[in-house]
DNA sequence: ACCCAGGGTCATA
DNA sequence: TATGACCATGGG
């Protein structure tokens, strides 16, 4: 199929049909720091039971993770799934954070460094990263992510098996760096992506309709 | 009863 | 470098 479209104009198109998304949910950096450990390959339904179980405990802070007994963390988290694994992840990105000297000192640091420190951390990972930095940092750093790919490889625009490294690098070049903006985009290639179908190529249903049936036509224009 | 969700790590070839 | 198993709950 051949791309009638470009990255920007699926930024323009998307935002023209869905508006501003107000992401990310979240009152606090902190608290989008833990979302995003909490939101890996989770539904953010599941996720919100678990942070307000956290709030609930008065256990959203570094130190009262880096206190909590394993146990007792994962009771807090069980309901975002895979509770062991995202205890010691919360557990060892808040160790971190606490020996960087806060969010105070941790925001200053240039993007790139910040990123390979993050990447450092145990259980956070390229996607993870940068939706801290975009979301918490408010750094122009394009999140890719599971329906990134989807959408845009559909279009034609990329071929889907991409490095994360590569695909984020491809759609920086094409874009501005406005953090603001980004923060937009993913927002709205999630909200779109849960309209699309999963199955490959395509189903049956979008190929008779030439497009996912609940999704806007975002090839044309 | 399946499939999927705002991924990452680890073992294996 | 590139797949596959594993992690685990909750909604459709």
């Amino acid at each position: 199929m051949k791309a009638s479209t470009s990255i920007p104009k699926v930024y323009h198109k998307l935002f023209a049909a869905n508006g501003k998304q107000h992401w990310w949910p979240g009152d606090s950096a902190f608290e989008i720091m833990v979302g995003a450990v909490l939101t890996q390959n989770t539904a953010w339904t599941n996720v919100e039971r678990a942070i307000a179980n956290l709030i609930q405990a008065r256990a959203l802070s570094p130190k009262a993770i880096v206190k909590a007994h394993p146990r007792q963390l994962g009771k807090w988290l069980r309901p975002s799934g895979y509770f062991n694994i995202k205890a010691r992840r919360l557990k060892a990105m808040c160790r971190w954070l606490i020996a960087q000297g806060g969010l105070r000192k941790i925001s200053k640091i240039p993007t790139n460094e910040l990123r390979r420190a993050l990447l450092g951390v145990r259980g956070i990972g390229p996607e993870t990263a940068d939706d801290i930095l975009l979301y918490a940092f408010n750094r122009p750093v394009f999140v890719i992510d599971a329906y990134t790919r989807r959408i845009f490889s559909r279009l034609g625009l990329i071929r889907g098996s991409e490095k994360y490294e590569s695909l984020r690098h491809k759609f920086e070049m094409a874009l501005e760096p406005d953090a603001q903006m980004f923060n937009e985009f993913h927002a709205l290639i999630v909200v779109h992506g849960k309209d699309i179908c999963k199955k490959r190529p395509r189903c049956q249903i979008c190929v008779l309709a030439s497009r996912c049936p609940s999704s806007i036509d975002l090839s044309r224009r």
